[in-house]
DNA sequence: AATTGTGTAGTTTTT
DNA sequence: CTACACAATT
């Protein structure tokens, strides 16, 4: 078969490769995720079963991407497309009793592993005050990542010489353990952890998934961890076909315990591996990979590669200094604005990103007041919220009566006079009896020392949980609806005193209705809480980004791997900022290096503009510091600023200041004659600028702030977004009649009338 | 048991 | 600046 004319010599050869190891080694922008789909459609058109094939990536995002990829060459195609952690998780219901769980074990997300540790670590009635539960709790998370359990770390607590961190670690990781476990309850990192040892210890289910997944494809190999490798490998011992992608100059999770090793070890572990490298780059233009070029080359623990590409020189790379931050956010506000207004540039053309997500307030109220359309990837997190979580720990419990952890949220949540001593009652009584906490609050009546109200409210509770069951309403809505209303959650939320944190709090309990009957929905009819809760706590933040929604995108530089946008701006180049003030404390050359990394990964993102910035004065931590520049501007070898960084802001203020106002103008306007359309969908105002029919097919587009009419409600204001995409997003709408009501972007009748 | 107030320390990145 | 721990009060 000849070479079809779309890849090159390189891609080719790694989509027609067979059977057998193949690594590719593929540099930003080469095209890595086209050869990987056009690799599993050619599998397929080879006689593979896709059911053989399993193809794994990091984030929800990028498996979602790369299903939709494969599904279009080939529609209605069956190939496994998941995260590490979804695929693990999925497993790991199948054989739960082999490694000590029950099928319906409660997913820890981090907030809850973390109170859960600390919990572990103030029954151990040790000094361990001098460790903090977040160091202890990173030490357990590292030896997870390299398969150590706590018997592995023992002989650091019997060495008396031995460092102390590590016999505290040690201790606390057997106990976290062993509750975890109690608690039917696993954290992220157990996810790997137990479907590597069960691989390990049971040969048969081994061989087993090794047959059944025959062709296995790793994205972004050089992020894997100890247990990820070993999960991969041990489905490639029949077939040997394990298929690596990755670039080593992007590893930027290394304090998540990812080895850059692993790619060496590759080549090792799996002898007559083919390597492809893509060095081509058809991404960025020339200026934008020069100055990537320059910054990564100053790695010394590196091997070398050269980014190459056929596309122009483009605009030279921009460093733009200002005052402080609010000028910078000011500054690039602006500059949007007028690239926009001037129809060089529409919305979706631009990101932002920034080292820590602390940056990201400022930037965003710039965009609210400048009136730009955005999306963050993070802000304060919808599923983060006290509400969110405590009704979540309500249907935590019921699923899972031995979650401590969501017991003890929410036991005495609203409060029932079921109080600290009495919860300890409580769960020592079911540890002593080795029942779940639910059978233990209705035998309160047998536990010694406990109070008559104390007693009474206990079986009270249970008696209430009792009540909830899934196969009651058969939705998973039904069900929150129902605890909403039995507990009272909301009680008082909605009335005439009710405060304006609590029309918010009543807002976010209805976006959680809301998603929670999107979860029945996209399920249909087939509904579990299980899975409702593991949709709930995989979610990440990146998962907000909807790259259809017209709008300037702010994220980390993290979170901004694997995607491109034409304009990239990364703010704060400053030292302590980036690289990060604690990469540079003990001159650890190796978390620089990541650093460096890191920024290489923000610019090698960008298609033709690339603008970096930097503040003379920036808070931090409530209090102003002057900055430095950061130590990578040099290494980037930038030639002149095309617009020299005058004070404050980058560009004539008259000009930019008439651009706004015919942006707002015009936006108005065209809403206007919108509405009198009696068009019911809003569009974005990148089309609106365009002047593009096509973006008329884009309904879910409302944004916070935005007026709007409901058929029945009458007037309102968008106050929030939700954060599902598609058919899950939702918009929450405060009426002028008081009421505040959640929907479903995609089915509401609501219509735009305008902008604030 | 629950609420309120006061002080303190701690702050990267994500599944 | 803010989230959290702890103390004092009802």
């Amino acid at each position: 078969m000849g070479k079809p004319g779309d890849l090159t010599g390189e891609q080719w050869q790694a989509v027609e490769h067979f059977s057998g190891p193949l690594l590719v080694l593929a540099g930003p922008g080469s095209g890595k995720t086209r050869v990987i789909t056009r690799r599993i459609a050619r599998l397929v058109e080879r006689g593979v079963d896709p059911r053989n094939i399993l193809a794994i990536t990091f984030t929800n995002k990028a498996a979602k991407e790369m299903a939709e990829r494969v599904s279009r060459l080939m529609p209605g195609s069956r190939v496994w497309v998941s995260t590490f952690h979804r695929f693990c998780a999925s497993q790991l219901r199948r054989y739960a009793e082999l490694v000590g769980l029950q099928s319906n074990f409660t997913i820890l997300d981090q907030s809850d592993q973390t109170s859960f540790l600390k919990q572990v670590m103030s029954e151990l009635e040790q000094d361990l005050g001098r460790f903090s539960p977040g160091l202890i709790a990173s030490k357990i998370g590292r030896a997870k990542n390299r398969l150590l359990t706590p018997e592995d770390l023992r002989p650091a607590v019997e060495d008396n010489y031995g460092d102390p961190l590590e016999a505290a670690t040690a201790k606390v990781y057997a106990l976290y353990q062993k509750e975890l476990l109690r608690a039917n309850s696993v954290d992220f990192d157990d996810l790997l952890l137990h479907m590597a040892v069960l691989l390990r210890e049971h040969e048969e289910i081994r061989e087993r998934l090794d047959y059944r997944f025959e062709y296995v494809l790793v994205d972004e190999f050089q992020d894997t961890n100890i247990a990820q490798y070993e999960i991969v490998r041990a489905f490639s011992v029949l077939n040997p076909n394990l298929c690596a992608t990755g670039d080593p100059d992007q590893s930027i999770y290394g304090w998540r315990g990812a080895e850059i090793e692993n790619i060496l070890r590759f080549e090792r572990d799996f002898p007559g591996t083919q390597q492809v490298r893509l060095e081509m780059n058809f991404r960025s233009t020339q200026s934008i990979l020069h100055a990537a070029d320059h910054l990564i080359v100053h790695n010394t623990y590196r091997k070398h590669k050269q980014l190459l590409t056929n596309n122009g020189l483009g605009k030279p790379v921009q460093y733009w200094e200002f005052e402080d931050a609010d000028a910078e956010a000011e500054g690039l506000a602006r500059f949007m604005v007028e690239e926009v207004e001037a129809g060089r540039r529409a919305w979706s053309d631009f990101a932002i990103l920034y080292r820590v997500n602390s940056l990201s307030r400022r930037l965003e109220r710039a965009c609210v007041r400048y009136r730009i359309p955005h999306q963050i990837a993070s802000g304060v997190a919808f599923y983060e919220r006290a509400e969110i979580k405590d009704l979540l720990a309500y249907l935590r419990l019921i699923n899972n009566p031995h979650d401590i952890a969501a017991f003890r949220r929410i036991v005495n949540t609203p409060v029932r006079g079921i109080g600290k001593q009495t919860q300890n009652k409580i769960m020592r009584w079911s540890a002593v009896e080795g029942i779940d906490l639910l059978e233990a609050c209705t035998q309160a009546n047998r536990i010694t020392g406990l109070g008559k109200k104390a007693m009474f409210s206990a079986q009270l509770f249970a008696r209430m949980m009792s009540e909830f069951a899934l196969s009651d309403t058969g939705s998973v809505e039904g069900l929150l609806r129902k605890v909403i209303e039995k507990t009272r959650y909301t009680y008082g939320w909605d009335n005439t005193h009710a405060s304006e944190d609590d029309v918010h709090r009543l807002s976010n309990v209805n976006e959680l209705i809301a998603s929670a009957a999107a979860y029945d929905h996209s399920v249909d009819g087939e509904s579990s809480l299980e899975g409702f809760l593991e949709e709930s706590t995989l979610v990440a933040d990146l998962d907000n980004l909807d790259p259809l929604s017209g709008k300037v995108s702010l994220l980390t530089l993290h979170s901004a791997k694997g995607l491109e946008f034409p304009v990239v701006m990364i703010v704060g180049l400053e030292q302590n900022l980036l690289p990060h003030e604690r990469s540079l404390r003990e001159n650890n050359r190796r978390e620089v290096e990541e650093e460096r990394r890191l920024l290489f990964v923000g610019i090698t993102r960008a298609k033709s503009e690339l603008i970096l910035t930097r503040a003379f004065r920036r808070d931090l931590r409530g209090k102003p510091e002057t900055s430095i520049p950061s130590m990578f501007l040099p290494e980037l070898a930038l030639g002149q600023s095309e617009t020299p960084p005058v004070a404050g802001t980058p560009l004539s203020n008259t000009s930019s200041d008439e651009a706004i106002e015919r942006h707002k103008l015009k936006l108005r306007e065209q809403l206007a004659a919108l509405t009198a359309n009696k068009k019911p969908l809003l569009m974005t105002g990148a089309s609106l600028m365009n002047g593009s029919k096509e973006a008329v097919a884009f309904p879910t587009n409302f944004a916070v702030g935005m007026r709007v009419r409901h058929p029945q409600q009458g007037y309102g204001q968008v106050t929030e977004m939700g954060t599902g995409i598609g058919s899950r997003r939702t918009v929450t709408v405060q009426f002028e009649s008081g009421v505040s009501e959640t929907y479903v972007a995609q089915k509401s009748a609501l219509q735009p009338v305008g902008i604030g």
